[in-house]
RNA sequence: GCCCGGGUGGCGAAACGGCAGACGCAGGGGACUUAAAAUCCCCCGCUGGCACCAACCCCAGCAUGCGGGUUCGAGUCCCGCCCCGGGCACCA
């Protein structure tokens, strides 16, 4: 009989492709409303296809861009590509195939499964870094970074990955691996491009302070540029005449110096050994050269090194202090040697114990024995000539100081962070748009000839002799210096995967734009991002990068704003349950069934245990999102995402928490229609709107707004539950209160919501349809229930107005039956009143 | 080891320092139906007291990882632990 039933398989494509047709979202500047630029980040077009972690934060943000443009903002709210990248290209030459034929049918894929779920993108500002339009100005910004100096070739140990054949950032390696695929990586020496993202770690540094980003985020960024003050030291060589510095924290603890450390690498190491410890030294060094930095990882637990046989002299002291040289000191950090204070260093003061060096006591550590551990600690400074007495800070100032004046060291700042290693030996990326004349000179490509495309080539490995696989395509490394017409060879080095995220939010303001990346105009219209969402893996990669060309094309006067991102939110993963059997095979979720002896396989009947994992195709727990719409739909799906519990919360799909949206749904559908005949539903009308519901209305709208404004949609949805189940309890429902929620449903439920409002006779869509206005008084309740506490223990509760004076609730409380009865015979010593919550009657004891 | 998050019903989760568990899932009972599905209504943290028994009502006690503290009052604030998740990890 209901057969005009609720059906979002005819409902959603009907209205996608009408949204799509109109160009409903299409964004266009308009000074004369406040702009909005809500973003998400792009993905990166995969062959498995959008996994529903992805809707998510699509989610969120296509939420906040239609409650936005029905607050009467101008959204820009835009969608594209990263499709440059090492799985593509993995995958052209596992299937013997063109990364771009492969990265279109991705993209392709991945465009339907986003249509299909209504986001309100303009899709008229798509983007795909891979595409020439696109990258031509990836290059021309690189261009830029050359022209400023922050873009040159140096010889440096980089992170080679065999399996790879490509060099990786030091980002992306981990514990010794890329941290993407787990395959080794090897320290090798080669020319490559930097970038000088060092040359803005202060400003990287201090700009996080006026950004709306979690802390955690904020945080992980600052230990990732590492920031220290410290001072430099310079230490002679006993009787040698040379020199070595040192970079240290705590100055103040020079007199403490026992002995010195260099990395094993360092270029002084060769001249200073002394003659009977040369073979033991070289030893030591070739073994610390060969081994990888996942061995030094892993082995990082005792401390090894030897004695060279030379000795430092302290430049405050006099003192000769031995040098070793050790691989707990690193090559890559400060100047590569250190002064060891074991008594105030815990590093130090392990290997100090594992070779039984001097152990000294220079800061009086309130009892505790230096010799036993380390005492990093602040304190009145001892045995340290001037510096007795003094407490860390100006201790530290003090020795400064002290160096200084008679030029022994002096102050300085080190950052963890290091220089970005940007070139790749592939095919799939941006090529590096410079030159190499024959005399070995390298020039920046001419502009005019940007964008520098990539050559066609049907075999995508490295050459035979180590060389990338843009070497293999002679004719199109052939050119001429345009200044002298001379014979010059194109860069064979292609960009790496972060270079086309760190600009593609500049290119959705002006997308279409092919005489600029971006006009000013448009920059200064729709900049900053207001709002960026996506996940936490980002933290320090993408953001960071991003964040360094932004400065770099503000320094060129490019952009005017700082910082790119003003708010940041990341979105939780959504994990799923897993089902293993003895012996650990899984089994797929569907095969699973609940018995009164515990979950079991319905195949096998094998007994089954569960838990919540990552979803993964090895696990069988992966939920696809075009199976979820089709049985239930998109705004199904998108719902039950920000159902599930707080955006940043990490939360594991269930089938069965989609049943009570989907369910939710229905309901609201069946408020505007009549299932059996599919006209309105009879009991809608133009009613008169109750007291009540009234003031249900008001607090619903308040409520949604605030919760979208805080990110907060889990609990904007139940008011909406809570409002559609009273309006389902009218007998005659006006048709203002239907509206009123169709209007708060539309940025969650936008399909439903659209179809409903046309069926109400409405002929102009919801998208920009006003967002409904609430007063906070007519949002109150019109009676609240006060508490009534005797001692701190609930014993009565109170129905009266709101604002009911204090008198008036204390009489009518002490007339409650059970309150009565635990006053009675007690002498109240404190009668506490909280206007519009509770009253609480504190007897004397 | 260090730095962030987080531990609340059978489950996902709510809760300006003020009724712990809104909303939803699962479960139980009922209505409608020839029947089922769908839909609608009611119940649903644990223990105990009260009535012949049971249920309801009413009442009390215990409950937000553990132990202390602040407060008239603590899931919420403070101190110390335990467990889970994420990040970093010889950075001088």
């Amino acid at each position: 009989m209901a057969n005009h039933r609720y059906d979002p398989s005819e409902i959603e494509p009907r209205w996608q492709a009408r949204w799509l047709e109109e160009r409903t979202f299409r964004a266009e500047i308009d000074p004369s409303k406040p702009k909005f630029y809500v973003l998400d980040m792009f993905p990166y077009p995969s062959g498995a296809g959008l996994h529903v972690g992805h809707p998510e934060g699509y989610t969120a943000t296509d939420i906040v861009a239609r409650y936005k443009r029905m607050r009467g903002f101008n959204v820009l709210h835009p969608m594209g590509w990263d499709a440059f990248g090492l799985p593509t290209e993995r995958a052209a030459v596992r299937e013997g195939r063109h990364p771009q034929e492969i990265s279109r049918e991705y993209v392709a894929n991945f465009r339907r499964q986003i249509q299909r779920l209504g986001f309100s993108y303009d899709w008229d500002r798509e983007v795909d870094t891979s595409s020439p339009d696109y990258y031509r100005w990836t290059q021309w910004i690189f261009l830029r970074l050359l022209e400023k100096g922050l873009a040159y070739e140096a010889e440096v140990p980089v992170n080679w990955c065999p399996a790879l054949g490509t060099v990786l950032a030091n980002e992306e390696v981990k514990d010794g691996v890329y941290v993407e695929t787990g395959d080794p990586v090897e320290k090798k020496q080669l020319r490559q491009w930097m970038l000088r993202i060092t040359a803005y770690a202060e400003r990287l540094l201090t700009d996080l302070e006026g950004l709306d980003w979690p802390e955690s985020i904020k945080e992980m960024q600052r230990h990732w540029i590492g920031r220290s003050e410290g001072a430099e030291v310079r230490f002679a060589v006993d009787a040698t005449g040379d020199f070595f510095d040192v970079f240290t924290t705590r100055p103040d603890t020079l007199f403490g110096a026992t002995y010195c450390v260099l990395a094993p690498e360092h270029p002084l190491v060769e001249r200073i050994v002394a003659p009977d410890h040369r073979e033991e030294v070289m030893a030591y060094a070739a073994q610390a050269a060969k081994r990888s930095d996942r061995e030094r990882a892993q082995e990082a637990k005792e401390k090894t090194g030897v004695f060279t046989g030379a000795y430092a002299v302290n430049p405050a002291s006099g003192e000769r202090l031995p040098i070793w040289i050790a691989d707990y000191v690193l090559m890559g950090y400060g100047t590569g040697a250190i002064m060891a204070v074991p008594g105030h260093d815990e590093r130090d003061h392990e290997f100090a114990r594992a070779m039984g060096l001097q152990i000294r006591q220079v800061v009086d550590a309130g009892g505790i024995d230096v010799a036993e551990s380390a005492y990093p600690g602040d304190g009145p400074h001892i045995h340290s000539a001037f510096l007795d007495g003094l407490d860390n800070a100006a201790a530290k100032r003090a020795m400064t100081e002290w160096l200084e004046e008679r030029g022994l060291g002096k102050g300085v700042v080190r950052y963890r962070l290091r220089d970005w290693l940007f070139s790749r030996q592939r095919y799939w990326g941006e090529p590096i748009p410079v030159i190499r004349l024959p005399d070995g000179t390298v020039k920046p490509a001419p502009e005019d000839d940007l964008p520098i495309t990539l050559p066609a080539l049907d075999d995508f490995r490295p050459t035979a002799e180590g060389d990338p696989p843009l070497a293999r395509a002679r004719e199109w490394m052939r050119t001429r210096d345009p200044a002298t017409g001379a014979p010059a060879l194109r860069e064979t080095n292609t960009m790496p995967q972060w270079a086309g995220s760190c600009w593609y939010y500049l290119r959705f303001c002006d997308a279409r734009n092919a005489g600029a990346p971006w006009s000013a105009e448009a920059e200064r219209y729709w900049m900053p991002v207001d709002l960026y969402v996506g996940g936490a893996e980002h933290a320090v990669l993408h953001l960071l990068y991003a964040r360094f060309w932004h400065k770099v094309l503000y320094d060129c006067g490019l952009v005017h704003t700082v910082e790119p991102f003003q708010k940041l939110f990341n979105q939780g993963m959504i994990l799923a349950y897993s089902f293993q059997g003895a012996g650990g095979r899984y089994y797929y979720p569907s095969d699973v069934e609940e018995t009164a002896s515990g979950l079991v396989s319905k195949s096998t009947g094998a007994p089954l245990t569960t838990q919540i994992d990552k979803m993964s195709k090895s696990r069988y727990n992966v939920v696809n999102p075009d199976d979820v719409v089709a049985e239930y739909g998109a705004d199904a799906l998108r719902l039950y995402e920000m159902f599930m519990g707080p955006l940043e919360a990490v939360k594991p799909w269930t089938t069965g928490g989609i049943e009570g949206v989907y369910r939710f749904l229905q309901r609201v559908y069946r408020l505007a229609v009549d299932e059996r005949t599919g006209g309105p539903n009879p009991a809608l009308g133009d009613h008169p709107v109750p007291e009540s519901l009234d003031r249900l209305l008001h607090r619903s709208a308040m409520k949604v707004e605030q919760d979208i404004e805080g990110m907060r949609f889990n609990t904007a949805i139940s008011q909406m539950m809570v409002l559609s189940n009273e309006l389902q309890r009218q007998e005659r429902l006006p048709r203002a209160a239907l509206e009123v929620l169709l209007r708060l449903l539309h940025p969650f439920a936008p399909h439903l919501a659209e179809e409903c409002w046309s069926l109400l006779g409405h002929t102009e869509g919801l998208s920009h349809a006003p967002w409904p206005t609430w007063d906070a008084e007519r949002a109150r309740e019109e009676s609240v229930t006060f508490v009534v506490q005797v001692d701190g223990r609930l014993r009565g509760k109170l129905d009266i107005v709101p604002d009911a004076p204090r008198d008036e609730v204390l009489a009518r409380a002490k007339q409650d039956e059970n309150v009565a009865r635990f006053l009675e015979g007690r002498e109240v010593a404190k009668e506490v009143f909280v206007p519009g919550r509770l009253v609480n009657f504190i007897l004397k004891k």
